[in-house]
DNA sequence: CTTGTCTATGCAACGAGTTGCATAGCAAGA
DNA sequence: TCTTGCTATGCAACTCGTTGCATAGACAAG
C-alpha cells in the first residue's frame, strides 16, 4: 500500500488540505497514481492517529475553512524506510487489451471506435504533458539550473510522455490491425 | 470489475481449470491483467452461479482430477455486452515514480540500485516477450497467414513489447539522472 | 431569492484484491 | 519411509478501492 507514501511524497513538496490533494490527484501526481477523495481523506484520517502528520485549522475568506496538513519527524522516518524497501514491478490492469483479444469471439471492427477514443485521451494528455513541461522545465526562464528536486519531478514527467508518445504508436497500430481484419465491403 | 471478462476470454480461447487459469494469468494474459488463484477460483464460483459457464469433472492420470470450465451462450453474450460498453483509460499505479519524486527528500543515490532491479525485470520480460514473438508469430514455420484471434493477440504482444522497450529506455534516463544528481567524490 | 457551481469534509455500504492457512493426490529421490 | 515439490482446490480475515449519498459555506447568475 503505497497511498500513504504518495500522500507523504505530496505533502513534503506542499502542504495542503485533503480537497487540495485530491486535486493534485487529479493532475500531477495523478499521471501515476490515482485516489479519489475519500480514500485520501480516510487514510489522511490514519496518517494522523499514526503521527505522520500534523493538522493545522486555516480559517479563509470566500471559501470554507479548510485542514492544512504537513508531514511530521515520523512521517518523514516512515517515508525514507519505505524508501530503502525494494517495490514490485507494477502490476498492469489493462482493459483495453483484454477487449482486444476478446474482440474475435465477436466483432472487431466493432472496436474501432473504442481504440479511437483511447487514442484521442492519450493524444490529449500528451498535450498537457507537453505543455507541462515547457512551462516548467524547458520554456523560457528555465535558463535558471534545476533544483534536485525538479530533477526528479522533471524525468518522472519524461517517463510519461514516453509513455503516452509509446501508447499512441500503439493504439494507431491496433487501429490499422483491426482495419486490415474487416473484410473488404 | 473486469477480471471475470478476462475469464471468459481465456476460456474462450481455451477451456481450462482454475489452476490452469492461474498459470495464464501468471504468463500471457498475466502481462496486462494480474490475479491471484484464490480470486480466479472465487470468480469462478460466482460466474458459474451466474450461468456464463459450464463445469465438467476431469479426472486425471499422474495428478489430482481437475475441474474444466467452458463458455456458456449466456457468458458469450456478457461478453459481448461488455465489448461493445466503452472502458475508462487505465488507473495507473507507478511505485517507482512515487519513489523517484520522493527520493529528493531522502538520499536520490539510494535509488539506483533499486531502478536497476527494475530495469533488469523489464530486460528479462522484454527476452521473454520477444522469444514469444519469435515462436508464436515471426519465427520460421510462421509462413501460414494469421488467423484474426492470432492477428489480435500478436498486437497485444507487439503493444507489451513497445512498453517494456519504452520503459527500459526510461529507466535509463532515469539512472543518468541520478547519476547526474551525485555529488562528485 | 433560488438555483447552480465550486470549495471543503465526511459516512456507509459494498465489491475487489491480498495474505495466510488448509487440504489432498501423486511422483521422485534421499 | 519421509521429505520435497508440483498439481489442484478452497476458506477466512483483512485491507484497499469504489460508489452513492450527505452536509455546508461562499459566490455568481438569473
Amino acid at each position: 500500500m503505497a497511498l500513504e507514501h504518495a500522500i507523504l511524497v505530496s505533502l513534503l513538496e506542499k502542504p495542503g488540505s485533503g480537497y487540495e490533494l485530491s486535486r493534485r490527484f487529479e493532475r500531477s501526481i495523478g499521471y501515476f497514481w490515482t485516489a479519489t477523495h475519500q480514500q485520501i481523506y480516510r487514510v489522511l484520517k490514519r496518517m494522523e492517529q499514526d503521527g505522520w502528520i500534523d493538522v493545522r485549522d486555516v480559517p479563509q475568506q470566500g471559501r470554507p475553512d479548510k485542514k492544512e496538513y504537513s508531514v511530521t519527524g515520523p512521517g518523514r522516518a516512515a517515508l525514507s524506510g519505505w524508501l530503502h524497501e525494494p517495490v514490485e514491478p507494477e502490476s498492469v490492469r489493462h482493459d483495453l487489451a483484454v477487449k482486444i483479444r476478446g474482440a474475435v469471439f465477436d466483432d472487431p471492427a466493432a472496436l474501432i471506435r473504442e481504440v479511437e477514443r483511447h487514442r484521442q485521451a492519450h493524444a490529449d494528455r500528451l498535450t498537457h504533458y507537453l505543455a507541462g513541461e515547457q512551462r516548467d522545465f524547458t520554456g523560457p526562464g528555465a535558463d535558471a539550473p534545476l533544483d534536485a528536486g525538479q530533477e526528479l519531478q522533471h524525468v518522472v514527467l519524461r517517463g510519461g510522455i514516453a509513455y503516452e508518445r509509446m501508447t499512441i504508436a500503439w493504439l494507431d497500430d491496433v487501429l490499422a490491425t483491426l482495419h486490415r481484419l474487416r473484410p473488404a465491403p
